[in-house]
DNA sequence: ACGAATAATGTAATCGTTTACACTACCGCC
DNA sequence: GGCGGTAGTGTAAACGATTACATTATTCGT
């Protein structure tokens, strides 16, 4: 392939001119620049980037690591977070855990071999940042969930204050027997927990059930079942996590009972279904855009400024009421 | 960071016994392996892949380029080959083009440029293999939409057979107006076509009305709606993607028609609401698994063996009949 | 018109590996 | 006992960029 050195000796320089023209930030006579430009035209050169990559111990890229490809709330970030780095000349290496904590380590040390200017992340139930030290290796954003450390830059969702919003929905559409059903896999599950519990509270109500189940729909499937065939069953059903959501849609037709006048469902995360079956379900949207962007800046921001003081961005979700949680609609 | 010198300085050897330890394939006295082995845990060395990148010309990488990474049919393809790669010890770098060209070829530079060992991926409709000569300069295998090129590897579903099964399965069931739904955006919507025509044709019927559009909720939506306000209107609507399908699913819903008796809906992929939407949504289900896996071996079969005849790979999709085009269902 | 500053370019070291080549030591064989 | 082969290791040249330092050419102020 065409090299530096090709470039430099059909403009009749040195490389170390080529360097520069391409660098963009030394003073460069106007004529030299052209036959450089010109050469490497001709030449259809194209920098390699890992010979600088090496020189320069960084590079233009940065990592996403994700807990669930699968899950469309992680796939909307990562199309939040490629186009806000395309913005700024980065690109982005989406890398996939599965909720694996090795697969987890594997990633980030291989992202940290590579020379990535930084890393947004989902952390597994697991992750311990201290025990490798990984925010003083490279800079980190912490998405989705939270992790107990106060320095590093992490972008949440209000967590309580949505499921206080999503439980305050029902309350105020009647619903007073409500279950709710929590994700056990991340920090995630408890907080929506701790805002269900505290709008009930605040409603003088108590909730029917609570229930930490595997994120999965066949659990939320069977933990539904189970509540919508006791003698005094709870007239809705909170839902913390999309595929519990779906569980628990399924088990309230299979159950015969009728949405929303028998039992009402609603959940977390706006999905390509949730408008589309009858009734349309009801859930508290996250911002994945913002989070995603937010994410995105945070990270570039450390990177020019490693030292600045770490910051937690809390964004809100907003409600988006539908049929499945509304007796007229 | 320490680097292979220390090693070598810390067990008293030069840098290229370090290496040789490393590499595994060159003889070397057990005593001085151990010595080396004990260095590199001790330092806590970890070899500096851009440098070896540098050196030796490729990585232990993969490219995974997708046109749009928020089809579930895709993150399915990404996992499969995440999976297949990690056996093999490589890891998989994501891309999204987005069905945008200019991304496309920015997303194949960027590979070729980080020395990935080879690249799957899913061209845009523009792609022309021949602008660049992409297959001479690494390995490549194409998978989901097939490119006029008889010199390169792909991995496809035999879309005339399922269109033509898909199609057969409306008409065993008594449909007899089908009309067709085809995204715009690829040739799979063309092929799909074709066997949506052939199985018609055999069964002596005339396709009530086929359409080629932007492969979008909002356009299934809306061509269902017109099609289902005619004075003769179908009794079967045919698609060829999972988001015309949610489309046309809402139209026939908001025609207030019943499904499956006044029309049926069928359509390609599996999702996770297929099955959740009342009734189930009858599709023809692509071998996400394989197909991802098939592109990984031949990948790896290509980087051994270069110069080794091209092949092509065709899967067959699988019915999964259910309650959106079965009437006693 | 002269020294100082600045513009413009070149030389060569460097990033951290791999590996061709060179070398020594030993073994087995005739 | 000399010779060919191989085991075991070291030296140093790559890979393709960037950049500190050196060097020369130009400009400018007084």
């Amino acid at each position: 392939m065409t090299s530096i050195k090709d470039v430099a000796k059909a403009a009749g320089v040195s490389t170390a001119t080529v360097s520069r023209v391409l660098a963009k930030n030394s003073p460069i006579k106007p004529e030299t620049r052209d036959r450089v430009l010109k050469a490497i035209s001709d030449l259809n050169y194209r920098p390699n980037l890992i010979a600088r990559s090496l020189r320069v111990q960084k590079s233009a890229k940065i990592g996403l690591v994700v807990s669930d490809i699968r899950n469309p709330f992680f796939t909307a970030i990562g199309r939040a977070v490629e186009d806000a780095a395309y913005e700024q000349g980065y690109s982005v290496l989406m890398c996939n855990t599965d909720e694996d904590p090795d697969k987890e380590e594997l990633y980030l040390n291989l992202l940290y071999d590579e020379n990535v200017a930084g890393v947004i992340f989902s952390p597994t139930h697991q992750f311990d940042i201290h025990s490798q030290t990984y925010n003083q290796k490279m800079p980190f954003v912490v998405i989705d969930r939270a992790i107990e450390s106060n320095d590093v830059d992490m972008v949440l969702l209000d967590n309580v204050a949505a499921a206080y919003e999503l439980t305050e929905h029902l309350i105020s559409n009647g619903y007073k027997k409500i279950a709710g059903l929590f994700g056990d896999a991340s920090t995630t599950g408890q907080e929506r927990s701790r805002g269900f519990h505290k709008a009930l509270k605040d409603h003088q109500l108590n909730p029917v059930a609570a229930h930490f189940i595997s994120p999965r729909i066949q659990q939320g499937y069977e933990t539904t079942m189970n509540l919508l065939s006791q003698p005094n069953r709870p007239d809705a059903i909170f839902t913390s996590n999309s595929l519990l959501t779906a569980g628990a849609y399924q088990a309230a037709r299979d159950s015969k009972l009728k949405v929303p006048n028998d039992v009402a469902i609603v959940g977390f995360d706006e999905t390509t279904w949730g408008a589309l079956v009858d009734p349309p379900i009801t859930v508290l949207a996250q911002p994945t855009e913002e989070i995603g962007r937010t994410a995105t800046e945070l990270l570039f921001q450390r990177i020019q400024e490693p030292s600045r003081s770490p910051k937690t961005v809390i964004l809100k979700g907003s409600l988006i009421a539908r049929g499945s949680s509304v007796k007229g609609k």
